[in-house]
DNA sequence: TAGTAAACGAGACGGTACGTCGCGTCTTTCG
DNA sequence: CGAAAGACGCGACGTACCGTCTCGTTTACTA
């Protein structure tokens, strides 16, 4: 079946899957060897196998094939454990956010997003609402539990709480470069839960 | 004398201060009225009225001019207060910190510059050196006079500290683009204050 | 139908006449405007309102736009007369060579290309091969007649002849830069006609 | 003398005789080395061990230059031979022009200013007044010396019979490359005498 | 069982900016 | 005061990608 399935060259009714697919790939992979400044639509088409023009068909920027590279390789995600404890949820959260974050190719791609975010006001937006916002949601999640079972006030901050747990992993994943480790993120899960009892 | 020495065309001696400083003013001006992308090396050249030789003879890349422009605008720097009362100190450097990166022409420039080292793992090398580990001196400098001044243990793990401190205001300013008032910095101080005392 | 084409933008098979012809076009009047050290190819392609890209894709120097120039404007040649006498041949053919190389426009671009190919033995053999030898069977013609008329012996050294006729012609039009006229030329015919007969 | 003699930094009175020498034959060995386009007024500067504002203080362009290198190389000259006999004159003196054209060094350089003459109508006056004239007084001088002989009439027109001795071989030398040997020059002389006897 | 229309590959096009090279001018310092 | 050194403004070079535009081809739905 994949012998003879040979090139796809159109369909009348909506685009080709395998070009979408090809894309996506050949933009994680020359992001990994060229490097974000040295990722050109050209070589993605290249790479892809696929012209230049269906690139733009169905996206505008190389920033908007990242992020769909990204959004589609984010599949294995970061679930947010349910241990009945606040203290156990969130330290095995921030674990895994804080090696997400500094070890895996998805968090270099996000990194680069995020750099890419602070020179393109509108790009920030589309991050924002196609990923970030959901990733809030997600770091909420611990907090919002405990708040319903009644582990902790009604009257919590919790967006400021957030702001303090996962504020100094990205600190140091974007701006110092310094290692986050378990000890470091346990620490932060300590002095949380200092504040909030 | 020095008032008609005219323009300056080179000498045998090194470079000229002039051009130097008209690149530095044009970048950040293009900077601001372009934005990072809209920024071409071109642009500064005639914008400063400079060849653009002349901007490759004693800088490599955008982010190099960029990096100096912000550099030379740092003379009103970020002042440590020192009141002898570490909770004020803390109080007045986050404040000045928060307003410096969200609301200042500089703190602009260096969220830029920020981005970029998201994709240059070199351009982050020089930064660090160039840039944030003197910084880093200046956040820690209001927890080592208090440990001096025996207010707080010798053991005070101070770089964690520093990290909690700035970490939620940096992740603000660079990923969630959410408001950074002083509730939220003075709830900082408050929580690092509960922390070491 | 074709009026309404309006612009060619590229396509699959091949280049875009229009364009091609704007810029052989572009050459020729900058070379008369600006002069030979002038003609920039920048210049050409503003004023073919051409992308720069374009003429690279398809020309490598500015010689060869120059040469293509040439060869297009060849068009109204160098007919050769047939009157069935070989003296009337001669003096009519040589007093238009004399015209061609010394009065026309087509005549100071080969004059140019002469010069360029003193410097540049590739261009030289590439222009030997796209006009020269052409036009040297073209010198060659008259003679060739009247051998086979056998009004002239078959063992006529028909090379060494032309150079004779023709040498002096472009002597005088690329070195001493005196006068062509028909008293020199005729001269030519009649020292000619003297030896050969 | 010479050894300590180090270099020359500047002098009182007049120009330097050693940076003038190094010059031309900088200029000289570049222009064998890398061609007429490959030569610059930078590297000429460079290999000679001079500054640029030394060669723009006494030359104005790279062929101002290489005319008088070639001027310079011109000590062993021409010399038209005076065997008392006008054909053995011409037969020598054809010779040795076809052989200093296409075979020396020098005749490539003479090649190479005639070649650039073809484009800049003030070096074209410049070549002639300071070499050309000089030469064609060269050439006619075996036939003034005929008539002065009486060997030859008064109203000879020698202009046009040089034309016709040399212009063959400069035609050869720079338009058809092809070879000039003494079986050409030789016949160059025999049609000569033909003509003028 | 054609026709037909969307999506495709290919790739030429007008552009913009790149980073480099050489030009000719200028200034400073040395001898 | 000539010469070395070398920075400067300038302009063109040739290249790389940009995003747009045909132009045939492939394919799956529709008539």
């Amino acid at each position: 079946m994949a012998e003879n399935a040979a090139r796809h060259h159109g369909n009348r009714h909506g685009r080709s899957e395998q070009a979408r697919l090809a894309v996506l790939e050949a933009a994680d992979d020359l992001l990994v060897e060229k490097g974000f400044a040295g990722l050109t639509i050209e070589a993605i088409a290249a790479s892809a196998g696929v012209s230049k023009q269906t690139i733009y068909r169905w996206w505008s920027t190389k920033t908007d094939i990242l992020l769909d590279a990204f959004l589609q390789d984010l599949a294995e995600d970061l679930p947010v454990p349910d241990h009945g404890s606040l203290e156990r949820d969130l330290r095995h959260y921030l674990r895994n956010l804080a090696y997400f974050l500094t070890r895996t190719d998805a968090g270099a791609v996000l990194r680069a997003l995020l750099g890419h975010a602070q020179h393109d006001v509108d790009f920030a937006a589309v991050l924002r609402t196609r990923y970030l916002d959901e990733q809030l949601s997600r770091d909420k999640l611990a907090l919002e539990r405990a708040v319903e079972r009644g582990e902790l006030p009604d009257s919590l901050d919790i967006a400021a709480e957030v702001d303090q747990l996962v504020g100094p992993i990205y600190y140091r994943a974007l701006v110092t470069g310094g290692a986050v480790d378990e000890g470091f993120t346990d620490a932060l899960v300590d002095a949380c839960l200092r504040r909030v009892s």
